[in-house]
DNA sequence: ATTATCTATAGATCTATAGATAATGC
DNA sequence: ATTATCTATAGATCTATAGATAATGC
């Protein structure tokens, strides 16, 4: 049952959407080859035709998911300053929302992924670290802050808090102190806003 | 090669001991009970005359880091005040440092944990989520803020910061970047101190 | 006699490969 | 003829259990 090079490649692509969203939902470790292409709606063995290795399916899937992060966040930054909204606020209102924190399979790679990268292959962990500078340079260009040093620093504790926040609020088994967490974080981030706390 | 049962019960600490510093640094699904108890000194089959599965050692294993670490956080805000030093700085300090990025395997469980828990048995959870409750509120006791609901704020945030900061200082590998986040974070969440930014 | 631990193994699962199959593309 | 995918399987590893062993503790 041979399909055509196009299709083949639309094979390959739909593999490596299905990769970078099962491995954010259960681990890297979590999922299995077998299954994982399944899902896709192949069979197992067909996978190394396209793959060298999981490891390596996992890195490109990294990769993928990293950069699909950068550009969704530089829409909401585009979009923002089309409605004339402040571009900061609106990361911060994106990233801290319910949606995000019940959806991790499509979410940020940090929350799901970054504590079990040390243990995988130094690509992956590329992947990640070129993803969060990718993150940070977004932040530094909308942060509030005097000079470049003030926004810089923003950018990193704003990333820093909205992981953690993130991470705490989808610990909690209870919705309103989950969703009060989400809040607390937000708040606290958009009040910086501007370079003071009122 | 049977033994007392004043050493069993020492033997079943030493696996407790080793399997919560072995699930942080490799992940639940990243040690096998065999290599487990190899590293207790002890056999693969005799684990299952201490505990029921893995998954209950698992669970077990999180209560005892996360009691663990409450106690170390109440002793780091006591002997903080004991010195007449400010008892928030220290913790800040405590755990935005060097040493405990680099030794996950005893350090907070929610950054090499919470990502793979919503994954484990229903009590695994509950142990982060009761860890989580027990470090917000030593936080909240020591956090600046006029009052409690702005402490409880605080507590939250910082927390927060901190987890994010860690788990982004471990995805750098570039150490000078790496200090660079967690001193960044550090002075941030200690110019809060006393409620106000200057 | 009881029981903590050991050896050995069943049964499941996982990654990767070998060889077969059948449709594409020259 | 080439090649994308499939079936089948090798070899490794993992959890859990069964039965043996030997020291403890009545």
């Amino acid at each position: 049952m041979k399909v055509s090079r196009e299709r083949a490649a639309e094979n390959r692509e739909r593999v490596l959407d299905v990769a970078s969203r099962l491995f954010r939902e259960k681990g890297i470790d979590g999922i299995g080859v077998a299954n994982l292409m399944k899902e896709a709606g192949l069979t197992h063995g067909g996978f190394y035709g396209s793959f060298a290795s999981k490891a390596a399916l996992a890195a490109e899937a990294c990769e993928r998911a990293g950069e699909q992060s950068v550009r969704r966040w530089r829409r909401i930054i585009d979009g923002a300053r089309e409605r004339g909204e402040d571009p900061y606020v609106a990361l911060v209102k994106a990233y801290l929302c319910v949606a995000h924190r019940d959806n991790p399979g499509r979410g940020c790679m940090f929350t799901t992924l970054a504590a079990e990268a040390p243990r995988q292959e130094p690509e992956l962990r590329e992947a990640l670290n070129a993803n969060l500078h990718g993150l940070l340079e977004l932040l530094v260009e909308v942060a509030p802050g005097a000079d470049t040093a003030a926004r810089e620093a923003r950018a990193q504790i704003t990333l820093s808090t909205m992981v953690g926040a993130l991470m705490l609020a989808r610990t909690m088994p209870d919705a309103a102190q989950s969703e009060n967490l989400l809040a607390t974080a937000r708040a606290s981030l958009i009040a910086e806003h501007g370079g003071e706390v009122r």
